[in-house]
DNA sequence: CGTTTTTCATCAGATAATCTTATCACGGCA
DNA sequence: TGCCGTGATAAGATTATCTGATGAAAAACG
């Protein structure tokens, strides 16, 4: 065990999450011989075969199963050293992975990068846009440094920070303006537009409606985002909810009308989890504040127009 | 952070370790320059100095510090790997890191070493003689991969296994034969001889006559070995303790007398101590079982001769 | 106060690790 | 059977790393 190295680790990484040498080959930018090579090293060093190769799949032996979590351990802890540097700056700058949830992704980014990049040149800002779980995922293999989404998300292992709690509100038709605001459970009753399944803000409108969100959903019509929501709206099939964050720029050019709820008003709280471990949390305390900053700004534009 | 190899890693550790490029790179294997150069290569790649080049003296800058205890974390994974896969094994082969104390070493490991070498070709021992803290310290960093001590270690992160109790015994010169024993208490008025600071069994003798081990010492005699003791003894300056299975050795070649204490007998239990997280439990188990029959052998031996 | 010694940095050339391109061997599949 | 698509292998090119010689700067010595 004293002549393996970390390029043999990264590449076993990549080969066991692509089962494919060459794709993974690929993935690390070098060609395929050169990482069966390395492969056929590290399993010699190791002294055990890691990899079962079929003749249709590479996949991990028992072993190599036990081995590959302390694998992404130890690639894991080298990179947050790179954070532990950047951090050693207090300043904020370098790399900085942050995912963001697609119901909240489109309104905030463009404001909140404005900000980011004019304050803090020199921070070089990868977005990811996906669900929940996906990002909670990635965030706890070390691919994102931090994420936007939905509070709370019950992982132990992640710290979480609200940034901010928005409502939602209903969307009609045009032509329904004016009538009474319907009551949560009235809604149910009603063609309720949805997300499609995964997104989490799906859920929180079902749960405001008091729909088990377990139950087998009765035949909702369902988009992959907000934009088709309101179009379908605005084509009469329809109502739904959006977050108001949306609202300004989902409703201008559709000819819906938009009304708020009664108390109790629908809502959530959007907030900002990265790993406990992680040595960039004073950098990333920083980012929530101007993520605030931005979500404020945002509110406020919105009101306005 | 994307270029750091493990050697840098390593050549960290070393340095960290001695303070000194010249030695650091001897300790490696390597010339003094190749050290320099991959030291830089490390910084440049972290971004940020990690030692102070004093004209005097090389340390750790107070970035490097926060960086070197999480290299020695990732450098220990990646040997707990190679752990790891010899214990696949199930079959007890590879290199064993064992520490044992002064006062059991040598009487111990002669007979030890040879039935683990006879029952189990392939297993590469590595013997490392020093007192308990020492040991316990370099179990920690993962430099030992199990000791021989006296219990409790109270570490809350290592396994202790308990492999015999062995009674101590009084040494007087050979012209006290067959004088009544002293009761514990009066070994204080007795010019008793005692192994220098650090070692666990003087600790254990003086607590034996209830001597407050902290207490200013009185003027004892200091020996570095139980063998030296014992010719003080033979030379008439005063008398001892000995451990019973130093007995056989150490008092062969010398005209003293050996006497039991009648109850309550001073002992200690001698144990085998590991970290709870190393993957090598099952074969260090077994490596127990098998120091536990050389001591049966070795009492057994002491007896009859 | 000059000289010697020690220490780390730097450089050029040698060596070893790693990569690429070309090619093979094998099994699935039409 | 002949054609993909797969991973393994081989030879030569490239790159990373090491050594040995040397330099500069500070400390130790006489």
């Amino acid at each position: 065990m004293k002549n393996v190295t970390l390029r043999q680790f990264r590449y076993f990484e990549a080969l066991a999450r692509h089962g494919h040498f060459r794709r993974a080959a690929e993935a690390c930018g070098i060609s395929q011989p050169a990482l069966s090579m390395q492969i056929k090293e590290l399993e010699q060093e190791v002294g055990t075969e890691l990899f079962e190769r079929n003749a249709r799949q590479v996949r991990l032996t028992s072993f190599g199963e036990e081995f590959a979590p302390r694998i992404r351990d130890i690639l894991r802890s080298i990179d947050e050293l790179g954070d532990l540097a950047r951090a050693s700056g207090e300043r904020l700058m370098g790399r900085l992975r942050i995912g963001v949830i697609p119901t909240v992704a489109p309104y905030l980014l463009p404001t909140l990068l404005g900000s980011l990049g004019s304050r803090h040149a020199g921070l070089d800002i990868h977005v990811r846009e996906t669900q929940t779980p996906r990002l909670l995922q990635e965030l706890e293999d070390g691919r994102l440094d931090t994420a936007i989404v939905a509070l709370p998300t019950s992982e132990p292992s992640l710290i979480e920070i609200p940034l901010f709690t928005e409502s939602f509100v209903l969307v009609r038709p045009g032509t329904d303006a004016g009538k009474p605001v319907p009551a949560p459970d009235a809604l149910r009753e009603m063609r309720l537009l949805l997300l499609e399944e995964g997104h989490c803000f799906r859920d929180q409108a079902l749960s405001f409606c008091h729909v088990d969100v377990r139950a087998t959903p009765r035949d909702f019509l369902e988009a992959s985002s907000l934009s088709t929501l309101v179009q379908m709206v605005d084509a009469g099939i329809g109502i739904t909810l959006l977050p108001e964050m949306a609202v300004g720029v989902e409703t201008r050019s559709a000819s819906v009308c938009v009304a708020r709820f009664g108390n109790p008003q629908p809502s959530r709280t959007i907030g900002m989890v990265w790993r406990k471990t992680s040595p960039l949390t004073k950098q990333l305390v920083q980012i929530s504040e101007a993520v605030r900053t931005s979500a404020e700004l945002l509110r406020e534009r919105t009101a306005a127009g």
